[in-house]
DNA sequence: CTCAATGATTGACATTTTCAACGGTTCGTG
DNA sequence: CACGAACCGTTGAAAATGTCAATCATTGAG
């Protein structure tokens, strides 16, 4: 019989090979899942998540972004980048000055303590990426970053 | 002025252009979080969201999966699958059937219906897909699907 | 000056994630 | 065969995230 296949153990690559395996967004899905836990425990040791790292490291470049930048960039509802901030600010690694431009707006600023811890973060960081592509070359992690960019920005 | 032009709207770009710009865990963050809401509007009319149309369209390839097999390939939880697969089989899209081979287990088929169903959404998300890189050739898509695989199944 | 719009904040609420515990079943070992 | 360890699906609860409306201070237009 045809249909009779039986494999018993039919899950490692049948469901690989499936529909969902040329799926862009559950690949995206997935990936970012695989990818964000590899980085949220490599940031672990510097008392950072994905999250918390991307604040600091927008307020560690000197972009002096508000939190609605912020919120608007990492789409994240403004309140949960107050939830954020007040973590960072409470650890004395960044601080919120009122825009002078504009008193309703806190800028980000990142402490000396801030732009040190984010430096070592970020060692880590590029570490997990470079482990997570370790089989590309380089020219292909940057047609992928590219490609992402498309995906992320699409303007 | 020294500071030519004094961007009152710094964020557009300058955050683009920030540490962040290139790093690759931010940009699938991103990139899945725009990518899934795309996805999931385009999905709503079906009834489904990304996740339900997962697990639908692994019932209705005939994989046969069982709901561990589905936990791990989706990255859930188990009970999270669980009440997937119950808001499904309830509209009658899907069946439980324990698995012969191992009574524990349950094997998860699309009904008539689900296929059909599984047919009528998956152009729109086909359709999604193809929005979301229509400025990309078919190669570069491919491209991207094959990368992000390798990041989605590292073995 | 008045008024609509905006940034940050708070608090409430829904959704999602994560975990521990449980009954039913399988499987290896004695 | 009997035992116990491991495993599947299920349940329920706790923690984390996501979403939304309301508020205060401030801005900018008319």
């Amino acid at each position: 019989m045809s249909a009779s296949g039986k494999t018993r153990t039919p899950g490692r690559d049948v469901l690989r090979d499936s529909v969902l395996g040329g799926d862009l967004v559950f690949l995206l899905a997935r990936a970012n899942a695989l990818t964000l836990a590899a980085a949220n425990a490599a940031l672990a040791e510097h008392g950072l998540k994905a999250r918390s790292y991307s604040v600091l490291a927008l307020a560690a470049d000197g972009a002096r972004p508000t939190q609605r930048e912020l919120a608007e960039f990492l789409r994240l509802d403004p309140s949960q980048v107050v939830a954020l901030v007040d973590g960072l600010e409470k650890r004395h690694l960044v601080e919120r000055r009122t825009d002078p431009a504009d008193r309703r707006a806190n800028v980000l600023v990142a402490t000396d303590a801030g732009r040190d811890l984010f430096a070592r973060a970020q060692q880590a960081a590029r570490a997990v990426e470079l482990g997570l592509l370790a089989t590309v070359t380089p020219e292909e992690h940057e047609r992928l970053a590219g490609l992402l960019r498309l995906l992320a920005f699409p303007d």
